[in-house]
DNA sequence: CAATTATACGAGTAAACTATCGTATTGTCA
DNA sequence: TGACAATACGATAGTTTACTCGTATAATTG
């Protein structure tokens, strides 16, 4: 598609290669100010200072300004993952490790408006979608990565729901971190922190989990008469 | 807009108001295939078995008929509230009140497809979000109301972020709540009131949260040499 | 039964948008 | 320098979509 375009990029690699990175760059603003859907080639474009007519030059079609847009964004977040799986990172207390994981990914968003803007306002299964889904699996091989040091002993089977959810959580408050005055990103980082520790925490360590929950449930049936099916909770 | 049309039905009523009732039924299942921004009104249209022309005779616009179905959605969310603002409701333990509360929103979200689809969709700030939102603020005080109960002394204030936080984490996990087979939606539902349950438990009962949060982080400086701030969670 | 009004239809209109095409310009290489 | 390829342009073709309008039918009222 535009690959091929891409790569006959032998001469003239100059010009070509900067309005590519123009382009992109005015794309993902887009993305970001008014969502996939809603912006019109002729937007990005105009905000790319180009004609119409050379947007296509580099690239085949609307989508594939977005999969570019998208892969340059994963390449980076690549990077970012590189930094904390490295060695010395694993040896962090979870706290310390969700802290700066946290802080990173947030911090790569707010660089790169449009990229949450791409993964969220997926509409059901447009090709658009599939193919971002595709690159993600990268990312989510990552993350299990990451995990899976966190919970020894775990099977993949087993990351996969604590996985998905906390992706999903995360993603939640994503949007909220990255908008309002800074006084209160920084109140929803630090509840995005607080939701995935605690959620996490006892996941990671399963013992300790156990007795935690038990002991709970019984401060709380303590306290009040016990009226629920103390078996609500349990899976299955 | 579309009310006084409404309005006016004082003849003929039977076949609008099954007409209306059909439109709304077919947009709504429509809304939660596509989205709402690929839905077009002819789909609209052919699904509910009228011509293109006779939507314009009960809603004045595509908006109209988002509209008019979340105005019906939240009205019946209205009356999930009334069940669990009940005075015996919150005698219950909160964990016991989140698993009420959280089936049967879930229940609802399966019987009136299409609304989470333009609680989602709401790509940046279109007229119809701005809308939405109006909707939605009665909710949110319903909410707002049964968080108050369960966290005695607390000020709105307080209340603002741990309620937008759980509403969101919801939304977030409510799509996978919804597809998949009955054994992954059951999980998925697990782990939505396993999230809000870790999330809301230490706010709601302040005191024992900072005890346990601090005895926590203990632990873990135990196990494992202090590297990281000690404060790196505490907020501001 | 007439008169009036709500309901129904569906071809058609105007606007918006993606992508193309013919042409002009700029850079590169022999 | 001359030939060739990459880049740039912008008008516009072709398509999609929300919505209209003239007309026809069904129901209600007096």
């Amino acid at each position: 598609m535009g690959e091929n375009q891409e790569r006959r990029q032998a001469r003239r690699q100059k010009r070509g290669v900067l309005r590519v990175e123009e382009i992109l760059q005015a794309a993902g603003a887009l993305f970001a100010e008014v969502g996939y859907d809603k912006v019109t080639t002729n937007m990005i474009a105009a905000r790319a200072g180009v004609s119409p007519g050379s947007l296509y030059q580099f690239f085949s079609n609307k989508e594939a300004i977005a999969q570019a847009f998208a892969a340059d964004a994963i390449e980076q977040l690549h990077r970012v993952y590189d930094s904390l799986l490295s060695s010395e990172a694993m040896t962090l207390p979870l706290q310390a490790l969700l802290d700066t994981f946290i802080d990173k990914i947030v911090a790569f968003n707010r660089n790169c408006p449009g990229y949450l803007a791409l993964e969220l306002g997926s509409t059901i299964s447009s090709s658009l979608t599939l193919v971002l889904a595709d690159l993600q699996q990268g990312l989510l091989a990552r993350q299990d990565a990451l995990l899976a040091a966190y919970w020894p002993h775990s099977t993949g089977e087993q990351r996969h729901l604590p996985l998905l959810v906390s992706y999903r959580l995360f993603l939640a408050l994503l949007p909220l971190a990255l908008q309002g005055d800074e006084e209160q990103q920084k109140a929803i980082v630090h509840e995005m922190k607080v939701v995935l520790y605690r959620y996490l925490e006892p996941i990671v360590s399963e013992q300790r989990a156990l007795e935690m929950l038990s002991a709970r449930t019984h401060a709380l049936a303590e306290e009040q008469e016990r009226r629920t099916d103390p078996s609500l909770f349990d899976r299955d």
